[in-house]
DNA sequence: TTGCCAATTGTTATAATATAACATTTGCAA
DNA sequence: TTGCAAATGTTATATTATAACAATTGGCAA
């Protein structure tokens, strides 16, 4: 059985996103419970900015939305916030895109697997172990050590593979 | 035996440079040759200038150099010569760094696997069917058409392990 | 409770990365 | 040799991200 675990699927188009939302954001807010960070209503809104889908989202995407919100909101507003839920792995950056989609799994450590299809953009996290565990020994068999790996993977989902 | 193909080792630190970019040019001219490419002047010295050393390189760094050098360079100029050179395969961009390394072993197809050290900041790039092959074969799990793979490993290269 | 400290957020400016759009030059082939 | 496509020049601007310092907030020790 591969040590394989679906982080984020790519959702069936029929799911209702609201869910996928408060789902994400209560375990953030028991994650931070658990470790005594603060999710601050700031951070907490850009965390929802960044789930409104399943589609990695613009920095400045995000900034143009808060600016609706609240008066004041800058670059470093949204840097900050995205820093913080960063660190608490609440978030991810997709480094291919420069954009910033939420974790399926924010207890869990490790920097996942992307799939991100290129017809409809949506990503699906999954983090599997034999895949970080092969990279690493293949790694290590030339004297390197892994620390982080980034692996991002292009391609289509199933869903669009099929609507071809 | 594992499918992995070495493309750009980490170099001794003895290593006479000058050999591995006068190789890595020749490699190019000779796949310019064969494809009908066109290695322009231009182009080859954006080549040599990426191959100054085994750290990826800046875009604006290129482009500080050849303003030295020839008048009216400009971002454009910079990038649309690494554009060329990426899809020539000469040249490929670490993502996770906004940064362009040589590739050393140019012909060859597909993307490869970065090996980044955090201190010495060289990078490795292997070639590892047995890594592209699982990737591929879990996303495939998950109906997902694996087009194009990104990984990008930091760690400690052996050499600087060493040191600590 | 008060006042202090650290964390958070606000604010302004700028750095770093990359592309758009159009003009000019170059190299090659009909 | 001229005409066309590719390459390069040129100017402007878009996009992504951080620096630096000020103001505010929230918790907690005295």
């Amino acid at each position: 059985m591969p040590r394989q675990n679906v982080l984020s699927p790519f959702p069936q188009s029929s799911h209702v996103h609201a869910r996928c939302l408060k789902v994400a954001v209560g375990k953030a807010e028991q994650a931070c419970r658990t470790r005594g960070a603060r999710l601050t209503s700031l951070r907490r809104r850009v965390l929802e900015l960044v789930w409104r889908s399943h589609e990695p989202v613009k920095a400045y995407d995000i900034l143009d939305r808060l600016r609706a919100e609240r008066r004041g909101a800058a670059p470093p507003t949204v840097y900050r916030a995205l820093d913080f839920l960063r660190e608490e792995g609440f978030v991810h950056k997709i480094e291919s895109l420069n954009a910033y989609v939420g974790c399926g799994e924010p207890g869990h450590l490790g920097s996942g697997q992307f799939l991100i299809c290129r017809h409809c953009g949506e990503v699906a996290e999954i983090d599997d172990g034999d895949i970080a565990a092969l990279i690493a020994d293949r790694a290590r068999q030339l004297g390197f050590a892994s620390e982080r790996q980034t692996i991002e993977v292009d391609g289509l989902c199933g869903d669009c593979r099929a609507a071809r």
